[in-house]
DNA sequence: GAATGGAATTGACGCAAATCAACTAAACCC
DNA sequence: GGGTTTAGTTGATTTGCGTCAATTCCATTC
């Protein structure tokens, strides 16, 4: 939820053609969903060289915090996560990222990665030299103000999170964690109101700074209570009306009350 | 602690410099402090034409959140917190931005606002329409280059904030406040280890995302301990290593045990 | 198909911090 | 200067969630 997202203009992509695209080593993901996709076609073939494949087992990191910063990078597919440890090595997972979704800008500022990036599952990513970039972009006004728009983006992302973090109790920030990934997978071309997660119940409490106990206990709450269908890493959302209620922090409805009776 | 930081690259400002700076309306802080420093005087100057003054007593609005974004902003003296609200009305307070700071940034993006910054003082702003920026910055390449380093540092904040928020104890978490906020005055030319505070207790704690009780027991809790001085809004840091373990969730040394007992 | 190990669930318990409540101290205003 | 308001402190009580512990469920691997 917590990076660069819809960096493709173009929402509406299906699953074939997102396969597709990953299919072609040249035909990098981000030529029809991200950043370039506004630049005329002389442009995009221009930029598209640049990009560098690479696959990802599950596990395996793209980059840590404190690597020298020298590439962007963009999910193709797969799944990927990132977070930051302090300086007594509590770790706090930052976010969850997904195809067509930029990794790293921050970098930019201190030459160095200010967190770290791990694959969820066997992941392509499309890396771009930062150099590159700098040298295109140079040809092309309109792209560094595209990268504004994202970084923008991901700033009120940020914000929005520490809403969750801050304010929002355990229910709340379940709640507002499976309706968001809903939007996200949804607005990728995955089924309306099924989803499957790629990280683990410890990755999902950290993410919402709980404990995983707390984040079992929820599910299954709110499986009982027919708000949504657990199995294993895939869940079904069955009631969005009050999951949202729930998000917000009202109280369930007297229908759902009376069900859960 | 949450903004854009650290346009200025000359960290070493000091006090009397920023007031002088302040007092001529042409003379924008910028000049010295922000984006354009490292740019060429013949452009430093046409940006600078841009800039218009602006004053906030306490408790006004800079913007809303929902606000058409048109221009950039940037303190010049005095203070500002910025804050998000949910779709519920609960109201998270992002953070605080002291001269030097840009705020808005974000809003590129959507064309919105993303946050409300309201002034915790009488606080004096400089506002630059974003046209003029974007049309600026295309005969200064430089200076766009000049905002993602600032967009990038403000996205890693963000990302600190996140294991404040995420997975720090309270003390921890007002240690870390503490310690942050000293910092940042320090860099503005403050005295060493005294700052005032500008914000009420109840801010800090909604920041932190704690209980006012919690935060002002804490403070006590401190004081008690020879950690820090207490005296209203304003604070003496009388005992940083400590402080600093606490921020890091160490234990407190048996110094300080035994000096509190 | 049995064995190993990690992920997930469930229950019992304790604690950190929220909430509720009473009081004090500044700041603000006529 | 006295009365009102708002900010801040401190104490008593409650509670949401974390911690600890025991099981179960799957996925691997031999």
């Amino acid at each position: 939820m917590n990076t660069i997202k819809n960096l493709h203009v173009h929402s509406t992509a299906a699953p074939n053609s997102l396969k597709a695209a990953v299919g072609s080593s040249l035909n990098c993901y981000t030529r029809k969903h991200c950043v370039a996709c506004k630049l005329g076609d002389i442009h995009l073939s221009q930029f598209e060289r640049l990009g560098k494949r690479r696959v990802l087992r599950k596990g395996e990191q793209l980059f840590r915090q404190g690597d020298t910063f020298q590439s962007l990078f963009v999910v193709q597919s797969g799944s990927v996560k990132s977070s930051v440890v302090g300086d007594d090595g509590e770790e706090q997972i930052t976010g969850f990222h997904f195809p067509g979704d930029m990794l790293s800008v921050d970098g930019m500022d201190s030459g160095q990665q200010t967190y770290s990036a791990e694959a969820l599952e066997t992941t392509s990513i499309c890396e771009f030299a930062f150099r590159d970039f700098e040298r295109i972009s140079e040809s092309m006004p309109d792209l560094k103000s595209q990268f504004f728009k994202v970084m923008g983006k991901e700033l009120s992302r940020e914000k929005k999170r520490m809403l969750v973090l801050g304010r929002m109790r355990a229910e709340q920030r379940l709640a507002t964690f499976i309706l968001d990934t809903s939007r996200e997978l949804r607005s990728r071309g995955q089924a309306n109101d099924s989803l499957t997660f790629s990280m683990t119940r410890q990755d999902i409490a950290n993410y919402l700074g709980l404990a995983v106990e707390t984040v079992s206990r929820l599910l299954s709450q709110f499986a009982a209570t027919d708000l949504v269908r657990v199995q294993r890493r895939s869940l079904e959302v069955l009631d969005r009306p009050n999951l949202e209620n729930l998000a917000q922090g009202f109280q369930p409805t007297a229908q759902l009350i009376a069900r859960s009776a």
